[in-house]
DNA sequence: CATGAATGAGAGTTCATTCAT
DNA sequence: GATGAATGAACTCTCATTCAT
């Protein structure tokens, strides 16, 4: 029997990876059964279950790669952010208009799952911490550099800043899930904007 | 058994509620069976069933609880909030701390698994949009009446200060999901004051 | 506590068992709960269980009124019918327009539930048993009045005669289930009268 | 297991339609639970419903196939059927004898059944209607042949003649059901042939 | 006597997973 | 390597029946 490459074994996976999460995104976790992953990637149930070991399994790699993209997208967005406001600012741009039509997207809407599975798969709740702390790690050290510059007040604590970042970003996020999303971004953004820079409102 | 006080009735509703939610907060909507939250009320099946239509209608009325406890929850602390910064530190002391011991208590854990489920079902999104709405109001109320005091800059839309407040609160709440609460509530709770009451800092 | 009279008793036990009959017609047996009838007959379950012992019983005594409203009625029509095609021709006409807003209605459409009861239920297959015999006794003597007069010929078995008009009333009581009975009645009838009357055709 | 051939899959479905009418045969379409029909035809759940979608499904295949077989035989009765009388003579002789240790056996017990399923179902009563309009043609076919032939006479509706031929063989069938068919079958059919075929009695 | 809340076995159905081919 | 038929435990929900009040 020919030996398939890794790279077309990788693709595979990639594959049924990225259908899957189509699936989970469009229906949650748990109202995808794996028959329709399994319809949706084109394979067989054997095929799918060949690249991972279980449900559970592809929850996690799906949730994996979710961080990795989220950390990595704003990582992208921090190296042209000069100010803490901006960074929120494009995150939010990021994560509501940034992704639409990019093979990303699917794994935006999985977020609220993601919270929802982290409080009781500590595995997930883990990665979480991980991709988390890197975050707050990247916006407490804009921080620094704005407190450097001069356009942040100093007797703000860094690490208390970067989570109150975070804050805006997640809370913004919610809210449009559940109020939708009409226009409401720019107000919320100006007020971002004065409030976490007032020297530049 | 005959009729039975309408008390009685409420009670038996109250009861199946409080160790459903127990149970939902525990293991999620969907790890948790109706057989489980059977066992739990220490009821039988058909009973829940006299009580509740289905296990949706049951999660239906757990999240109205929910939303309707938080509600009025915050209400009450607004009532004693003179400011947008107290407002949110309130709302996080009441989320991590106030609700030890009460039968509240359970009911917050299941708001991830709320977020989660409103993407999917209409209906429990619509009640979620009704409370935040309802929230976002009385948040800029407070907002208005701090500016009419001096005590927050005029030239800040009181509707995006709400929304950020409550952005505040969410995401502190998330964030203790996934790192655990250590101490971070003081550093959060200075720097929000620090932000939002610039002149009190 | 005030003794009931034995009137008032029976009269609740038919008025459960008439809307039981409504019931069950309308849904057949397995399709109507015991709460539907407790609901119809505006009592409680433990009343309707104190009439009758359990939903055999109920459907067991439901068949009982059937048959005997059915041998009575054809047996009121017998008695103005001179020749056997008139009997039938009326039994005809008795089910399917004589019973219209008559409190005998609803059984009528019990009729093939009966049936597929009877192939189970030994006690219900020899309560029919005993209607039949007696319908069957009731028509052969039809016959052998008939012949005696001279209007069907001597060399037909009255009791074969007897089974053939039975079982055109059943025939066409079945076909009029599945097809409508749209005006094939009178078809039907004329046929019946020239094949079993030929002189007076 | 892997790809099988269709026809080991069509094998698997008519064993399972088999085992399950005969569970239907013998208990009724509500008395007999699928765990029964899964239990009888030795196969898992499962299995059962990768081929049923539901019981109704099963439920409706096998009236179907009930259907199918029972016009086919009567149709291949009427090819050496000469007259009404034979035609309907034939058709009992079938349905009481013809069809023992046939794998369409299990069928004709639940005649009844289906006639009770028509009333409430509409797809049931439609195929059903389909077949009795098919069966009908057929006997008129067989009417008009014999009035050319002289042997029946003229002034009979075809139409007419056909419906009292079907009734002729479903009221036999019912009889026997209740009264047993010890020997009645030899008087009735002889009536039968003298009221149908009046000249050759 | 009447009530109706409570019961719990069992109904139909689903679905993550396996393994013979 | 890939397939997909088969599995069976577990799911949500129903309903005939009982009995404390």
């Amino acid at each position: 029997m020919p030996k398939v490459s890794d790279t077309h074994l990788a693709g595979r996976r990639d594959q049924i990876l990225s259908t899957a999460a189509t699936c989970f995104a469009a229906q949650g976790f748990h109202a995808t059964s794996m028959a329709d992953v399994v319809r949706a990637s084109g394979l067989s149930a054997g095929s799918v279950y060949r690249y991972f070991a279980s449900k559970d399994d592809l929850i996690g790699a799906i949730i994996d790669r979710y961080l990795e993209g989220l950390v990595g997208r704003f990582a992208q967005a921090h190296a042209t952010s000069s100010s803490p406001a901006d960074t929120v600012i494009d995150a939010l741009r990021l994560l509501t208009q940034g992704l639409q039509d990019t093979p990303f997207q699917p794994f935006t809407q999985l977020m609220p799952q993601f919270w929802s599975e982290a409080r009781r798969n500590e595995t997930i709740r883990q990665r979480g911490e991980i991709a988390f702390r890197l975050l707050l790690g990247q916006f407490a050290d804009i921080v620094k550099r704005a407190q450097a510059q001069g356009t942040v007040q100093t007797n703000l604590e860094p690490s208390g800043v970067a989570q109150i970042m975070l804050a805006l970003v997640q809370g913004f996020f919610l809210q449009s899930i559940l109020l939708g999303q009409d226009a409401a971004l720019e107000v919320y953004a100006d007020t971002v904007r004065r409030l976490l820079s007032p020297s530049s409102g």
